[in-house]
DNA sequence: CATCCTGTTCATTTTTAATTGAACACATTG
DNA sequence: CAATGTGTTCAATTAAAAATGAACAGGATG
């Protein structure tokens, strides 16, 4: 049984701009999610997306996505993907509606921890396996050149050693 | 009075490979700082020059890193331009040598604390100005609209109260 | 002071990333 | 079971980012 998501005035007011008027305040939404969204090194029409879902306060299917941002049913169907994919968005029902409904997940951890698990985990882990061969060839070296080589290598086991005690670190300081 | 820097042997490695031929090891280097400045969102040249110049043994000069990088002068110079903007690499002295040599500066925390002052800390700033705005915006909602929207506003202050509140510590953690 | 050397800048080209839109698969409906 | 509605995928297009290379400015050199 679906829960009361919209009062009467709602719904009037979105039904005021039904193709694509967005409110001041959607807009504002918007332009923060899109500048997010790129430092994270997605494409806007993810943050475009999110935004809009984050300031509806009802829940919105593909084509109003489309409407209202002017955008393609392909984008909006891959945008909507890869936020299903960590849990930024999810589907809730409407009572009597065929399509797919969304809203936005406010635990915005969950964006944090997306990233932190799709892109520094595996950037950490490539890392530390090339650190692993670099310790491969420094043996072939001769000696001179092994030295100077042997202190960089310091350096990066270092480094890597620093990033890892982050990540669970910044995972927990994110999610907390 | 320049430093004794290199070693005969070295020197004779360098020439054994003068006009782009990598050791195995650069290659490693450079492949990883390549991935390393492309999460940060820079262009993969910035990447391959400090890859290159932490792996060297000498300073190397701008056509140095041309030659052997198979990289145009103009994106050279604006590689070194960057990466000297953050101070992770720098001129140093060469007797007798016209051109600027380059070494890189091994603090890797120069990348990570020039990202932090150049990208997060503005992205911060702007995002609170666009939460003020809205919550301008907010003043002038009709009633029910309104309460929806606050709760809203309220997950955003959080959040950019919690970047704020992790940013001085991401930075001391990677300084330190 | 004319010439060469070194490095920077920036308009153009190339490469890479994102978006579009049409074809498709699948479910629903009359 | 045809017709319609909904969402996904992917080849083609468009837009954005990066690299190139030629023009230039300034400094050294003879």
């Amino acid at each position: 049984m679906p829960a009361k998501t919209s009062t009467l005035a709602m719904r009037k007011a979105a039904a005021r701009r039904p193709s694509g008027g967005l409110s001041a305040l959607e807009v504002e939404a918007i332009d923060l999610f899109i500048s997010f969204v790129r430092l994270l090194g997605m494409p806007k029409s993810v943050g475009e997306i999110y935004g809009l879902l984050f300031a509806s306060a009802q829940p919105l299917a593909l084509d109003a996505l489309m409407l209202r941002l002017h955008m393609s049913k392909g984008a909006a169907s891959q945008g909507l993907k890869v936020l299903r994919s960590f849990g930024a968005v999810r589907t809730v029902y409407v009572a009597g509606e065929r399509r797919d409904h969304y809203v936005a997940d406010f635990e915005l951890s969950k964006f944090a921890s997306a990233f932190i698990k799709e892109e520094l985990q595996p950037h950490l882990d490539s890392g530390a396996a090339r650190i692993a061969r670099m310790e491969q060839h420094l043996a072939k070296l001769p000696k001179a050149e092994r030295e100077a080589a042997s202190v960089r290598l310091a350096k990066l086991r270092h480094w890597k050693e620093k990033g890892e005690a982050m990540l669970p670190w910044l995972l927990k300081f994110l999610v907390a």
